[in-house]
DNA sequence: AGCCTAATTAGAATAATTCTAAATTAAAGT
DNA sequence: ACTTTAATTTAGAATTATTCTAATTAGGCT
């Protein structure tokens, strides 16, 4: 897919990670750039590491497993993913690294954005004492 | 431990659950009930499967892997426990039911209660069509 | 007490993820 | 362009968490 066929929102998310890629100290691998042209074709997206894999062997390139546990495991330190867990056994990671929140269909097996603008948290703890906030994650669980 | 020295909460807790037990079509087997001896020794107790294993086969009582997770299950469907998935690699359980939240510690990998007076969420999204509101869980991600 | 079926068990199986060690390659210097 | 070097990729083994299997054991009803 050339970036042309991107929508705008979808082509800036990724020459964004390509930055934030050839910003870091990690090399700028065919691998890594597969990825980055996989993971950033659709916008907001969230996937599995299956996903991925699958997605990108049906295609010509092959890349192996290991590598894409490795380069989805980077790409979150490097903070171009976000990992989102839920109730169920599959890890989901998430393109769109704005603050916002999930819905999980436990039928589907889907999670879907909550946008933050949708949500309000007008009371929040105290963090303990010698501790420090990292981040706040509200999942939302439905069924059909 | 025998129940004149449980807290008084503990002892209610542990009360109800057994009442659920048998309640329920589950046998009451020496297993299962060891496992209530186990979970509410103290009150609100965030716990791995791991966790209770050791603490059950420290003592003479021997219980098999496979029912620890078997029990833990079925105590989950019966409403004796809740289950809670955070960032790190392992499923918690807790003893605690009532609606609450959670702090995830990443550095010290412990959960703790967060009071359900203590935090307000004032707008919620729409629930997305033909979908019921299941849950909402909220984890506040801290670290040391 | 005896029967019937659920429950327990050890160990095998599965699934997700990480590790290992050998081969490949990006990128910095010459 | 060519070398060098350390990072990267890879296939497959290893690890970890959990579930399954099939044989044995044991609740609890009559």
């Amino acid at each position: 897919m050339r970036n042309k066929d991107l929508t705008k929102k979808a082509l800036k998310m990724k020459i964004n990670a390509l930055k934030m890629l050839k910003n870091s100290s990690l090399k700028l691998t065919k691998q890594r750039v597969s990825l980055v042209e996989v993971l950033f074709k659709k916008g907001n997206y969230h996937f599995t590491v299956e996903d991925v894999f699958n997605e990108i062997n049906k295609k010509q390139k092959r890349i192996s497993l290991a590598t894409v546990y490795n380069g989805l495991n980077q790409f979150v330190n490097l903070g171009i993913l976000k990992v989102v867990k839920v109730a169920g056994d599959k890890v989901f990671f998430d393109t769109n690294r704005s603050s916002h929140h999930h819905f999980f269909c436990k039928t589907t097996g889907k999670i879907e954005d909550i946008n933050s603008a949708e949500i309000v948290i007008s009371k929040i703890p105290k963090i303990p004492q010698s501790k420090r906030l990292e981040s706040v994650e509200i999942i939302i669980n439905v069924s059909e």
